[in-house]
DNA sequence: GCGACAG
DNA sequence: ATCTTGTCGC
């Protein structure tokens, strides 16, 4: 596990992701979909508090039950910067996922893997600091390109940079708009698909993603009603 | 220079 | 991400 260092200001962030990108391993399948485990992680702010909170939900990736689940507050030290979400959510998530009580499995993050200016969003980031595979799922094609899949769930097209397929935009539920599924380390984009949608199975966004949002944000509102810092909390069922 | 821009 | 009422629908 690399350790993170807050980079001091844009200019050295962005250093990072290129010297980083490097440690990206594309040439690994990845877990299969339906085995083992599956974690999703999420992050929730209270800027005006300075406040984070990080999620990580483990499920059975067969059942979609939950195995176990951790969550961390920290303060906000990075501002939102269009490229360099990895530098804000992190930490936070490095905290929840060393909380948890099992091993992660497979970690499925809002966001961006390979789909990122230069190839390094914030599912390569964690994947290269953990050494675990994971995957980017996000809701908008942020300044990507692609042609509308097919209406049915299951129906994909490339999300193109240039002529570079950097993901795919997936249709995960018939009639619902597509998300955006990009590699992060150590898994394919066909396994990372097929993960989203066998993680998809009921709602439009991976149940990984819907357990670890909900959790974030209610964690957040206890740390803001309590008027606690930042501290942290698992459990394991 | 201006606008767009994961969460 | 977050600020927010009512409202359509299962």
């Amino acid at each position: 596990m690399t350790t993170f260092r807050m980079p001091a200001d844009e200019a050295e962030a962005r250093a990072v992701q290129d010297a980083l990108r490097a440690r990206v391993v594309l040439d690994e399948p990845g877990p299969p979909p339906g085995t083992g485990r599956v974690t999703g992680v999420d992050v929730a702010y209270d800027d005006d508090r300075d406040l984070v909170v990080a999620a990580a939900v483990v499920l059975d990736a067969a059942t979609l039950e939950v195995i176990a689940e951790s969550t961390a507050e920290g303060r906000v030290t990075f501002p939102y910067v269009p490229g360099l979400l990895a530098f804000r959510e992190i930490p936070a998530v490095l905290s929840a996922l060393e909380g948890l009580p099992v091993d992660p499995g497979l970690v499925v993050c809002d966001g961006y893997g390979r789909a990122h200016p230069r190839r390094f969003g914030l599912a390569s980031h964690l994947g290269v600091l953990t050494g675990l595979p994971v995957i980017g799922v996000a809701k908008n094609p942020f300044t990507f390109r692609y042609e509308q899949p097919g209406p049915r769930r299951g129906d994909f097209t490339p999300l193109l940079d240039e002529d570079e397929e950097v993901g795919r935009a997936l249709r995960t539920q018939d009639a619902t708009k597509p998300l955006f599924v990009s590699v992060g380390h150590r898994t394919t984009l066909d396994n990372a698909c097929a993960h989203t949608l066998a993680l998809a199975r009921d709602f439009r966004q991976p149940e990984t993603t819907r357990r670890a949002d909900a959790l974030c944000r209610s964690a957040l509102r206890e740390a803001v009603a309590g008027g606690r810092g930042p501290a942290q909390g698992s459990v394991a069922n």
